[in-house]
DNA sequence: CTAGTTGCAAATCCTTTGCGCCAGT
DNA sequence: ACTGGCGCAAAGGATTTGCAACTAG
């Protein structure tokens, strides 16, 4: 993946990186981008599903399930892990670390300057080919720390 | 992948956990937790019950996964979500980060000093009350690399 | 026209839960 | 006996897939 998506795209935009990525330049596929490009709150698929039906109210969960595979396939978007329990997604490709609250599942971005200057030990080259390397920092985010204590 | 990290908690001390604990200190509670604390694979919950079978027939996966969530709960292991499908399990609670392999999935440990110094931006503290941070390098490992080239 | 996409329904897969029986103290 | 734990069956919830209709080039 190389083609540079500005973060705000019109139609035609997207249409040239669908072309240089073989992709049909669908209506939902625009949507889908545009819903989450245009997020912070790194939703799941059935959020991000939520919202592109307010613009597109024939839209399917499956077809969102797809488009998000396909776009992450082609390295547009990224898939976090922070829990098991739904993917999350982010269009944001500049290196950043996420912190994620375990009581709201509320993930944010923040940027670790020293980390990122940091180079992998030695031993991992001997594992194999290193592709990708993420923080999550896991924690209870303001606003659950408060209805906590108000508990 | 190398660093033997020795430091995981003996029987006694699961024994006394349990007490502690409150829990019962069954059968296929130390079955489930020594498999897991001699596993260097971050086994799933459904290879951990294909493992404890050989030594407890009767046990269930049910059993097995209301275990893991206890032993979690409680602290003595840790749950790894490198992939999203399905999630990994770690008996061994000292500091470490992980390695995973995007083709096998394979997860293995590694250490890496430098990080484990850094402290996290000031912003985060604003964030709320971190409690772990973790870091997952993915990539392709040597065996996959082959078959890889050899395909 | 033609191949790639979508929506729908159904299937899969991982994980959790209700419940009656069983086990450890 | 009491209480918590277990196995079983079934449910739940996220994600995927087969397929026929559809649509962009």
């Amino acid at each position: 993946m190389d083609t540079k998506i500005p973060s705000q795209i019109t139609f035609d935009d997207f249409r040239e990186f669908c072309n240089s990525a073989k992709l049909k330049p669908t209506h939902q596929r625009f949507e889908i981008y545009r819903e989450l490009n245009s997020a912070t709150d790194h939703p799941s698929a059935e959020m991000l599903y939520q919202r592109v039906k307010t613009n597109v109210p024939s839209v399917s969960l499956e077809t969102v399930y797809r488009t998000l595979a396909t776009f992450e396939q082609h390295g547009i978007i990224v898939r976090i892990n922070a829990f098991g329990d739904r993917a999350r997604f982010d269009a944001n490709l500049t290196v950043h670390q996420h912190l994620a609250c375990t009581n709201c599942l509320a993930i944010c971005d923040f940027t670790w300057t020293a980390f990122e200057k940091l180079e992998l030990p030695a031993q991992t080259g001997n594992w194999g080919r290193i592709e990708s390397q993420q923080v999550v920092v896991k924690g209870l985010c303001n606003s659950c720390l408060e209805k906590e204590s108000s508990a």
